[in-house]
RNA sequence: GGCGAGAUAGCUCAGUUGGCUAGAGCAUACGGUUCAUACCCGUAGUGUCGAGGGUUCGAAUCCCCCUCUCGCUACCA
C-alpha cells in the first residue's frame, strides 16, 4: 500500500487512581482498531496512550494504602498497561506523566507562559472543590455546589498563577466555526460555545499549593502545576516537544494530532483549554477531538459493593480477547452510552463469532477436507449466477468499510464485514456442495465453491484483521496462506490455487451456555462482593478519618451551644422530598418537631424509639415546607455514611449533654 | 422543586435537512437443508413510532402540553 502520510492518534490517559474497569478499556479498544485500520491503509500510524499520575486524589490514595504516591501510581500504571497487553493494544507510546522528559517539559511550558504573560500569579479568594481539584467563582457555583462534580465546595484562599483564559477565546471560537470537523459528535460543540466560550471563558487556575503530588513549578516550588495542564501536554511531550524551541523531528513529523480519542466527560478540556494552552506556545490545533459515549454495565454505574463491575481480564479469560474486542466495538452505539452484561457478550459471541464467523470457517475447512484432501483449487467451473453476486458483494465490501470508518463508525464497519460471512454461509446454500459431491462430473464445480468460499473468507478476515487481529490470523494460518493488505481485497482469487488447508481444523470460538456464563458472572459477582467485604473489615481497625480543622473557638462559643439527650417517639418521612425524615423528638417535658436529612440510612420505624443527641438551642428554620426545631446529631463517614449520636448508658430524655 | 437526557418490534437499537406500505440484528414460530460448533438458508410476523393536541398536501421527524423513566442537583439546621 502506498503511504499516504503521518496519521497519530491518541487515547485520553487514564487516571490511575486504581484499576479500570471495561468501560474504560473500551476507548483504548477502539483506538486499536482505528490505528491498526490506518496502518493498514497505508498511513505511517503513531498510537500513544498512557497514564495521568498526579493529583491530590492519588496522594489521598496512596496515604489510605500506606505507600509513596509514586510506589502506588507505579503498581496502577502497570496494571494498567498490563491489560492494554492483554487486549491485544498496538500502542507505539505508553507515556506515564511521571515520566522525566514529561515532567521537565511541562516545568519549562509553564515557564515560558509565564514568561510570555499568558500566565500570571495572583491571589486566589474562591470555593474550592477538592475531587475535582477546582476553584470555582460564586457565580460559577450551581446552587452553592460546584457546577461539575455537584459536591460541596469550601471558601479558601491561596496564592496561584493564572492562565489567561480570554486572551484567546475568540481566536479559539474562530477556530471552532471554521473547523466544524474539530468537534465531534457535533451536538457537542454548540455545547461548549453557549455554555462556555460565547458568556466569556474566565481565566483558569493553573497551580495548586494544597498538595505535593504533582510537578512543582520550577521557579516557584511551593506550587505544584494544575493536573490538566500537566495532563493535557503528554500529546506533545510523548512525541518530542521541547517548549524551548527543539522539538524533535518526530514531533515535526507528527503534530498536529490527527485524532484525539476521549470520553464524553472531558470534552471540555479538550476542546477549550487544550487548544488555548497550544495557541499560546504557538502550536497547531489538533485536527479533531472525537467525544465517545460510555459503556455502561447492566445500564447501571458500577459498584464494586454490588459486584457489578466487569474488568476486562475476567472477560478475556472467559470469552478471549477477540470477543471482548467485538463486544465493545460492535455494540457501542455512537452517540448513546452503550451496555454489557455478561449475558450480553455470551449472547453476540454465540451468534456473530460462533456461529456466524466459526462455524463458516469450520465447515469450509471440513468440506475441503472431506471431498479434496484440504486442496483448495480453482478449476474454472463457474456459474455466473450464482458466482458473480458472491464475488461483488466480498469485493464491494472495502469501500463500505473504508466510508464507515471516516467517520469512526466502527461498529458499522463491523457489521459490513461481517456481511462477508453471511453472504458465504447463504452461497454453501445456494450451492449446496455436498450435493456437488454425490456427482462425480460435478468435482470441478464442487472445486470451485470450495475456492470461492476460502477467498471470500480470506478477504472477510484481511478485513477484520484491524478489529479482531488474534482471529483474524488464526483464520488465515488455517486457511494456509496469509493475511492480504488492502489493496488486495478488492481483487477476487488471489488464493493460491491448489494450496492445502489444514487438516486439523480449530474451532475459533466455543459456543458457550447461557446457564453456565450466568453462573460464572453470579461467581464472580460474590467474590467481588466478599472481596470488598474483607477490604472493609481489614482497614476497619484502623480506619480513621482527617477533616479539614476548623478555627478554634473560646468555651464560651462551646457553652453556647444546648446539647440534650431526646427520645424520638413518632417520624414519618417528607413529602415531596428525597432525603428527609421528619422526627417528635421528646427533649424534657416539651416535643419538638426536627427534620433531618438521614432518610437514605434510616427508615422511619427504626427511628422511634431511639434516645439521640439534639442540638436544641438552633435557630428553627423551614425544610420542603416543614418546620424543624433543632437538630439530631450524627457521625458521618468518608463514603458518607451517617449513625446517630446515642448515649452509651441508659439516659432521660432531656439530659443535658456537655 | 431545579437542570439535563430519553421514551420506536419481546430484547438492543437505526431512522439523515418532515416524503412512498417504519427498518436492522438478536430472540420467537414455521419451512428447507445436513458440509459444519444442534449449525446454516428461507419465510413470517406482531409495532396506536409514550398520551393528547397543533402546523403541513404529508410528522417517528417541527411546535405545544401531559405522563413516565434515567442522570445530576436542592432541601441535609
Amino acid at each position: 500500500m502506498t503511504n499516504k502520510g503521518n496519521y497519530y492518534l491518541t487515547t485520553a490517559i487514564a487516571y490511575t487512581s486504581g484499576k479500570p474497569h471495561i468501560g474504560n478499556n473500551y476507548e483504548i479498544v477502539l483506538a486499536d482498531s482505528i490505528a491498526r485500520f490506518k496502518r493498514k491503509e497505508g498511513y505511517d500510524v503513531f498510537f500513544q496512550t498512557g497514564t495521568d499520575e498526579h493529583g491530590q486524589k492519588i496522594e489521598l490514595k496512596a496515604q489510605d494504602a500506606g505507600v509513596s504516591p509514586k510506589e502506588f501510581v507505579d503498581k496502577v500504571a502497570g496494571t494498567i498497561q498490563g491489560l492494554c497487553d492483554l487486549l491485544n493494544i498496538s500502542y507505539d507510546k505508553f507515556i506515564r506523566t511521571t515520566d522525566d522528559y514529561h515532567e521537565k517539559q511541562v516545568q519549562k511550558i509553564f515557564k515560558r507562559l509565564y514568561d510570555q504573560g499568558d500566565i500570571y500569579k495572583g491571589a486566589y479568594e474562591g470555593m474550592y472543590c477538592t475531587p475535582c481539584e477546582s476553584f470555582w467563582t460564586e457565580s460559577q457555583l450551581k446552587d452553592g455546589k460546584c457546577p461539575d462534580c455537584g459536591r460541596d465546595v469550601k471558601p479558601a484562599k491561596e496564592e496561584a498563577y493564572f492562565f489567561r483564559m480570554s486572551k484567546y477565546a475568540d481566536k479559539l471560537i474562530k477556530h471552532i466555526n471554521e473547523h466544524p470537523e474539530f468537534i465531534q459528535p457535533v451536538s457537542r460543540k454548540n455545547e461548549m460555545m453557549n455554555n462556555f466560550l460565547l458568556p466569556g471563558l474566565q481565566d483558569l487556575c493553573v497551580s495548586r499549593t494544597s498538595f505535593k503530588w504533582g510537578i512543582p513549578v520550577d521557579f516557584d516550588d511551593r506550587h505544584v502545576v494544575y493536573v490538566w495542564l500537566d495532563a493535557l501536554t503528554n500529546y506533545i511531550t510523548g512525541i518530542g516537544y521541547d517548549a524551548e524551541g527543539n522539538s524533535t523531528e518526530q514531533y515535526k513529523k507528527l503534530w498536529p494530532a490527527d485524532l484525539h480519542l476521549i470520553g464524553k466527560d472531558i470534552i471540555r478540556f479538550h476542546t477549550i483549554y487544550w487548544p488555548i494552552f497550544l495557541m499560546a506556545l504557538g502550536e497547531e490545533l489538533p485536527k479533531q477531538v472525537f467525544g465517545h459515549p460510555w459503556l455502561l454495565m447492566n445500564n447501571d454505574k458500577m459498584s464494586k459493593s454490588k459486584g457489578n463491575v466487569i474488568y476486562a481480564d475476567d472477560l478475556v479469560d472467559y470469552f478471549g480477547v477477540d470477543a471482548v474486542r467485538y463486544y465493545v466495538l460492535h455494540e457501542m452505539p455512537y452517540e448513546n452510552d452503550g451496555n454489557a452484561t455478561w449475558e450480553l457478550i455470551a449472547e453476540r459471541s454465540n451468534s456473530d463469532l460462533a456461529n456466524t464467523l466459526g462455524n463458516l470457517v469450520n465447515r469450509t475447512i471440513s468440506m475441503s477436507n472431506k471431498y479434496f484432501g484440504g486442496v483448495v483449487a480453482d478449476k474454472g467451473a463457474e456459474d455466473a449466477d450464482l458466482d458473480n453476486d458472491l464475488k461483488s458483494t466480498i469485493t464491494g465490501t472495502y469501500a463500505k468499510v473504508v466510508e464507515k470508518m471516516a467517520t469512526l463508525r466502527v461498529a458499522d464497519a463491523l457489521t459490513e464485514i461481517f456481511g462477508i460471512f453471511k453472504r458465504c454461509n447463504k452461497y454453501i446454500d445456494e450451492t449446496e456442495p455436498w450435493v456437488l459431491a454425490k456427482d462425480e462430473a460435478k468435482a470441478d464445480r464442487l472445486s470451485t465453491v470450495l475456492y470461492n468460499l476460502v477467498e471470500g473468507i480470506v478477504i472477510g478476515a484481511s478485513l477484520l484483521e484491524p478489529f479482531m487481529p488474534a482471529t483474524a490470523e488464526k483464520i488465515v494460518a488455517q486457511l494456509n496462506t496469509k493475511l492480504r493488505g488492502f489493496d488486495e481485497v478488492e481483487k477476487f482469487g488471489l488464493y493460491e490455487s491448489g494450496n492445502k488447508v489444514t487438516d486439523q481444523p480449530e474451532i475459533l470460538f466455543a459456543r458457550l451456555d447461557m446457564k453456565e456464563v450466568a453462573e460464572k458472572e453470579e461467581a464472580l459477582r460474590l467474590a467481588m462482593i466478599e472481596s470488598v467485604k474483607a477490604a472493609e473489615e481489614a482497614v476497619e481497625e484502623a480506619n480513621v478519618i482527617d477533616i479539614e480543622p476548623k478555627e478554634e473557638i473560646s468555651y464560651d462559643d462551646f457553652a453556647k451551644l444546648q446539647f440534650q439527650v431526646g427520645e424520638i417517639i413518632a417520624c414519618e418521612a417528607v413529602p415531596k422530598s428525597k432525603k428527609l425524615l421528619c422526627s417528635q423528638v421528646r427533649v424534657g417535658s416539651r416535643v419538638r418537631q426536627i427534620v433531618s436529612g438521614i432518610k437514605a440510612h434510616y427508615s422511619p420505624e427504626e427511628m422511634v424509639g431511639k434516645k439521640v443527641m439534639v442540638l436544641v438551642n438552633l435557630k428553627p428554620a423551614t425544610l420542603a415546607g416543614v418546620l424543624s426545631e433543632g437538630m439530631l446529631l450524627c457521625a458521618e463517614d468518608a463514603e458518607g455514611n451517617l449513625a446517630l449520636m446515642t448515649p452509651e448508658k441508659e439516659m432521660p430524655a432531656g439530659a443535658e449533654i456537655c
